[in-house]
RNA sequence: GUGCCUGUAGCUCAGCUGGAUAGAGCAACGGACUUCUAAUCCGUAGGUCGGGGGUUCGAAUCCCUUCAGGCACGCCA
């Protein structure tokens, strides 16, 4: 597999099979696992890979730096190989910079908005479940975070050569809809629906709970309308087609807004008619099994508590929905990867529904994995607005773009258009902070953490990316230029494409890890080391070979950095 | 009660398959704009990696235990 990942990238990964394929060489350790010892230090001063002898001590009953030694002694540098160094018991390889430089600078100039992509997943298909809102109901902090972990993730995946299909599996079915119809009739207002559909449809949700303490005949009213909805009754469709539409309209303005789209919409009503057949198929296998008036999977064998799959009152329920849409996925996709961008409150219930397909004997069902996310606190008090703890997210995207503005006319910027602007670099601030934690940890927003005029921001990473168009701009730089490597002299610069040379690493252990994350924080670091670079090195000066060759750094940058925004779902500024 | 997750600097977080002095960013303090946008940069200070055992040449990382917090445990999704 590695094998092929070198093929494609080239830049680091080449060096490092370099280095292994040395160390193989040597006759006394060619039956040493080279490879999985071989690592990246810490600090570049210390190479560019290490080979830490510890554990041939005792093999080889010697001190490890003995062992270095007598490697380092019996290797020859050559053309990518520079230099080997031995620090106590570490055998340090440091690797041919200039050329590595050039190849970083080929491989970027020639690919440009696809550089650091690749092919392995090339005509593998990968479906990505997020957003997945409600209908009726307010779209919430917690589905932003779905939306923009899936979107990052779906663009991952493109990235690396995946066909994508990107599922927003609305909650359109359930009780809350004969819930809803029974609070329509009684207490509901048309010209309130069509002005704030979702905040009319909540407020009579909530108003059915309060009269059903009251009078719980209301509860079974709801469940009865419910099944007439299952059973196609032509009052209850019309009524569920009219929330959902309604509904749906303003999920749009905030995908608009976010700039996310979603190839299929099937939602849970798409599989209502698909659930007969999951059923029979789980009767088929013997797994079916009644329990207090309801159908369950008993799950006792591996600790888990039963799935529920039909109710008490025949009704479905989400299990069985999930095990419908997983099977017409696979029958329709052909997935090689089935992901569920929801929070990890779920788990079990993702546990539960993979094992129900594991014992229905579908392989595939190690395909199938949750891709948890943790929950959205709040620092800032003044987030969270009352009226039930609902947050309304327009507000909050809003505030953001407000801000953003506000910062905006402070600075000294010659921006053309600040409307645009502000809602570009706003919107990215909210994404950006969303998606640089890692996943399962609960994100504690504030307004300081997400738009600081210093830090780890999505603001730090596109101002960066601004300045570096701005110096090109200033410069007249033009792809011809032509550039030398050995003009790269500080540290800092070879440190700066040092890093760009690793892009498509980073873009494969987020896919690996199923960690937008990883691409946030490299977008930081880079934008940290070009800061830097930057503020100590002029660009545009008298030597003209120095300028070209940092004219050329800075445009690779620029290149890079709006690459990796664009795995997030950023969108980039000119000027800021 | 059972299971899962989290616990790293005052705050918010990194830390890959265990490896060389535990890293950033806020906030604090001190510096850098006649020079490519100072939403930037440089420096200082700040840590018993929740506690205790164990495995190992070597542990924030693996195992056990304990404490604290969160979440989930059939007719909601």
């Amino acid at each position: 597999m590695r094998g092929s990942f070198l093929y494609i990238f080239g830049g680091i990964m080449d060096y490092r099979k370099t280095v292994i394929d040395k160390l193989k060489e040597v006759d006394s350790i060619k039956d040493i696992d080279i490879e999985s010892i071989l690592e990246i230090p810490k600090d570049s001063s210390m190479g560019d890979f290490s080979f830490p002898c510890f554990r041939l001590a005792s093999v080889f009953r010697k001190s490890p730096d003995a062992i270095a030694n007598e490697i380092a002694a019996v290797i020859k540098t050559d053309l990518n190989i520079k230099k080997i160094e031995v620090v106590k018991g570490y055998l340090n390889f440091f690797i041919n910079k200039s050329k590595m430089m050039e190849e970083t600078f080929e491989k970027i100039f020639s690919l440009k908005e696809r550089y650091g992509f690749s092919y392995i997943g090339e005509k593998k298909n990968v479906i990505v479940e997020f957003s997945s809102p409600n209908i009726a109901k307010p779209f919430h902090i917690g589905h932003l975070c779905s939306t923009v972990i899936g979107n990052s993730l779906a663009n991952i995946y493109e990235a690396l050569g995946y066909h994508v299909i990107k599922v927003n599996h609305l909650g359109d079915w359930g009780t809350q809809f004969g819930k809803l119809m029974v609070a329509y009739e009684n207490w509901g207002d048309d010209e309130k629906l069509k002005e704030e559909p979702i905040k009319e449809l909540l407020r009579i949700y909530v108003k059915f709970h309060d009269e059903a303490e009251e009078n719980p005949s209301l509860e079974e009213q709801a469940r009865y309308r419910f099944k007439l909805l299952e059973d196609g009754c032509e009052k209850e469709t019309q009524l569920w087609e009219y929330f959902r539409t309604m509904s749906l309209k303003e999920f749009e303005k905030i995908y608009r807004r976010l700039n996310i789209s979603f190839d299929s919409y099937a939602g849970e009503q798409f599989y209502s008619d698909k659930m007969p057949e999951v059923i029979s198929l789980l009767e088929e296998k013997g797994l079916l099994v009644d329990s207090q008036n309801a159908k369950v999977v008993n799950l006792d064998d591996y600790d888990m508590p039963p799935c529920l799959i039909v109710k008490s009152d025949g009704a479905s329920i989400y299990a069985t929905r999930d095990i419908a849409a997983a099977i017409y996925r696979v029958r329709n996709y052909h997935f090689d990867k089935n992901l569920y961008i929801v929070g990890t409150p779920q788990a079990l219930h993702f546990k539960q529904f993979f094992k129900v397909l594991e014992l229905m004997g579908y392989p595939w069902s190690s395909d199938c994995r949750h891709i948890g996310f943790g929950l959205v606190k709040f620092k800032d008090k003044k987030l969270a607005t009352r009226k039930g703890d609902v947050i309304n997210l327009e507000e909050v995207l809003d505030e953001s773009v407000a801000r953003t503005l506000d910062i905006m006319k402070q600075s000294a910027s010659e921006v053309d258009d600040y409307t645009k602007t502000s809602e570009i670099v706003g919107i990215g601030a909210i994404i950006f902070t969303f998606l640089k934690k890692t996943r399962e940890r609960d994100l504690i927003f504030s307004w300081e953490d997400t738009l600081n005029f210093e830090g780890e921001t999505g603001p730090y990473v596109q101002y960066s990316y601004s300045r570096a168009k701005s110096i090109l701009r200033k410069a007249n730089f033009n792809e011809n230029t032509p550039y030398d490597c050995d003009y790269l002299k500080e540290e800092v610069e070879i440190d700066l494409l040092s890093k760009l040379s690793k892009f498509g690493e980073m873009i494969l252990e987020a896919a690996k890890r199923d960690e937008p994350s990883v691409i946030a924080r490299y977008a930081v670091n880079i934008s940290q080391t070009f800061n830097s670079f930057y503020n100590a090195n002029r660009v545009i000066v008298e030597d003209k070979n120095v300028m070209n060759a940092r004219l050329n750094l800075v445009y690779a940058f620029s290149i890079v950095i709006k690459n990796a925004l664009a795995l997030l779902g950023i969108e980039v500024v000119e000027i800021m």
